[in-house]
DNA sequence: AAGGTAGTTGACTAATCAGTCAACGAGGGT
DNA sequence: ACCCTCGTTGACTGATTAGTCAACTACCTT
């Protein structure tokens, strides 16, 4: 048996998918152990709760998805494409999911906040605190966009967070209808919401 | 004891109430009982399990607002004008929930869609089914504007699924952040998303 | 006033829940 | 060769869960 365990990954990432797929509430901590291949004990040596881990496998997530962020909001990519990379990689990676595992399964961020956000205050902090982060990308576009003329953006603080609320409303509505095409829609009003200049329309 | 029986309505809003302000994972069916003041036998008298208690809350939710969203949009009001006052209308409400609840809940449809879409296929549906009805509003309301040359929207239905994706978001944010002013926000992004023409900046 | 029916009661089950614990195992450092 | 510590084990508790059921009550109809 391994010195360093990865026990603790397991279960966050088995934690991950299970609440994501279906809910917190319906996640039972049974559940993750017998998907991570670990006994109760295992779980309470690494977790005080279930709450616990759950913002444990949060900030996990985010660390994986990190670098990847990085690179689609890279400021050497011009600021609307790197809008454009992004709305694409996530349709792609939902519809990819959905293959998988039969549904559109939106952001594991507001299906959990939504859910738990006024019953347990660590997991809604957390969600809360990468929820800021994952922001400050859309932040720094826009302000980039605004800088170079292609919108206009006084506040671009005020500006991301409106379009990051339309765009996870956007997916949770395609959780609910399990319907991919909303997602793929998005990306004209992302345009409308950063009130992106000569908008030549291309769709309807 | 009265031959007409309230119960069933006591149930459906004691469930809402604690659905809507904690989730249905946390919800439990002792709980819904013991705000309605009913016993387990008469819970399951009227209602074949939680699941089908909680359609039937949604339901009976929505037959409450009827008339009141048929005023809120009602055609002799100029089109944008009702956007403006249904905006208004569940701002104040949410902030007077606030006020007694200590929480911004915002759609009790998102919430318990997101919630138990992947799981839960009758609740699902009942959430899909109100969801459509819930957006005609919106897509008479565009059609309204776009023939009196208020806005630009050739396709008013899915103009109305986007802007109504969009405000859920909003709304799910605000309970997220149990932040009231990200949904006075919205109005200028719902503008934007309408494509209000010569629209003259009221605030940033 | 008799009887049928709509509604009520609360004790009951069997499963599942989150969380505990004392004992055990297997490396690594010395 | 020793121990110490990180990790593992699985049986256990006590609370809570959704749902059942047979007996009961009070009203309305006739």
């Amino acid at each position: 048996m391994p010195r360093v365990s990865d026990m603790k990954e397991r279960l966050t990432d088995a934690a991950l998918d299970l609440i994501w797929h279906n809910s917190y509430g319906a996640t039972s901590v049974d559940a993750i152990c017998e998907r991570a291949g670990a006994k109760k004990g295992s779980f309470y040596y690494f977790f005080k709760s279930k709450s616990e881990l759950t913002a444990a496998a949060l900030e996990a997530e985010w660390n994986k998805n990190r670098t990847n962020m990085d690179a689609l909001f890279s400021p050497t990519v011009p600021p609307l494409e790197r809008f454009d990379r992004y709305f694409d990689y996530v349709h792609d990676r939902l519809a990819e999911l959905q293959q998988a595992c039969g549904s559109i399964l939106g952001c594991p961020l507001l299906t959990i906040g939504s859910e738990v956000g006024t019953q347990d205050e660590g997991v809604r902090a957390t969600v809360d605190r990468i929820w800021d982060r994952k922001i400050k990308y859309f932040e720094s576009d826009i302000r980039d966009a605004h800088a170079q003329g292609l919108i206009e953006a006084p506040d671009p603080e005020a500006k991301a967070k409106m379009l990051f609320a339309c765009y996870h409303g956007t997916l949770t509505q395609a959780r609910i209808q399990n319907d991919v095409e909303l997602i793929r829609d998005f990306k004209q009003v992302a345009m409308d919401v950063l009130g992106v200049k000569h908008a030549h329309a291309t769709s309807a």
